[in-house]
DNA sequence: AATGAAGTGGGGAGGAGTGGGGAATTATGG
DNA sequence: CCATAATTCCCCACTCCTCCCCACTTCATT
C-alpha cells in the first residue's frame, strides 16, 4: 500500500528519487502514466494489468479502441536505477507541468506525482470544499 | 506490451526507426497493415495469427470477405535492418498519409504509425469528447 | 563522533535515432 | 538480349540522449 506525502525534486536529467518506502513494491516493474487531473500516476505492474483488464470489459469495440489509444500511448514502463530513481519521460513531465519541485503522494494502490504548487492548491481546495476525512 | 508515444521520422528511403523498447518483442517477425482509421498497425507475428483466427470465427461470411479483402492484400511482413529500422511500403505510406514526421504509439498488443499532425488532431478530439484517462 | 540510509548531482561510455554512400538486384526501354 | 535506370539492401558516420557508475550532503540512529 502506498501511503504518505513526500517533497522531492526532479533533476536536470529528468530523474526522480522514488520514496524509499515505495521501492520494495516496485521490484516487479511499474508503469507511469497520465493521471486524473494534472498529475502522473505510477502503478505496480500487477495493478496495472488488473486495471487494464477492468477497462476492457463492458465496452463496445469502438469505445475500447479510443480508450486504448488514449491510455497506452500515454504510459511508460519504468525501472529504478541503483539509487532508487526513475526517469520521467519528457512528454509526461510536460503533461503534468512538472518543473523541479514536486510532491509525491501515496494513494493506496498507486502513487501520484504533482507539481508542488499545484498539489498545495489542490489540497487547499479540498479543505475549502469540506472534503472531510471519514474517520 | 507496447507502451508510449514516440516522435520519429520517415527518411527519404521510406525507413522508420522502430522505438528501441519495441524491438525485442518483434524478434519473431511482425506484420504491418492498414489500421483502424488513417494509420498503420504493426503486430507481432504471434498476435497477428491470433487476430486472424478471432476474425475468422466472429463475423458473417459477407462481412468477413470484405474485411479479408481489405486487410490481407495490404499487409506486409516486415523485418528490421541492423539499425532497427523497417521499410514502410509506399502504398501503406500513402494510405495513412505519412510524410516525414510521424508519431509511433504503443497500444497494448500492437503499435500504430500516424502522421504526426493527424495524431494530435485525433487526441484533441478524444479530449473534446471527454474520453478520460480513468486511472 | 561514527555509521548507515536517503536524497541529490554530475561525468562518461554506450546505445538510439538519423542521414547518406555504394553495391546488388530488379525494372524499363531499345 | 543488352544497356540503362530505378529500387532495395547493407554498411558506415554523426549527433544526441540514456544509462551506469561514483561522489557529496543531510539526517537519524547508535
Amino acid at each position: 500500500m502506498f501511503l504518505g506525502e513526500y517533497e522531492h525534486t526532479i533533476d536536470a536529467k529528468g530523474r526522480l528519487a522514488v520514496p524509499a518506502k515505495f521501492r520494495a513494491q516496485m521490484d516487479r516493474g511499474a508503469v507511469i502514466s497520465k493521471g486524473m487531473g494534472t498529475c502522473l500516476s505510477v502503478y505496480t505492474m500487477e495493478r496495472w494489468d488488473e486495471k487494464s483488464a477492468e477497462l476492457a470489459s463492458g465496452k463496445t469495440s469502438d469505445e475500447l479502441r479510443d480508450f486504448e489509444r488514449r491510455i497506452y500511448p500515454s504510459a511508460s514502463e519504468v525501472e529504478l536505477d541503483s539509487q532508487g530513481r526513475m526517469v520521467i519521460p519528457a512528454k509526461l513531465r510536460n503533461y503534468a507541468g512538472l518543473a523541479n519541485e514536486v510532491t509525491v503522494a501515496g494513494v493506496r494502490d498507486h502513487f501520484e506525482i504533482w507539481d508542488r504548487t499545484a498539489w498545495q492548491t489542490y489540497q487547499e481546495r479540498l479543505d475549502a470544499e469540506g472534503t472531510r476525512i471519514p474517520f
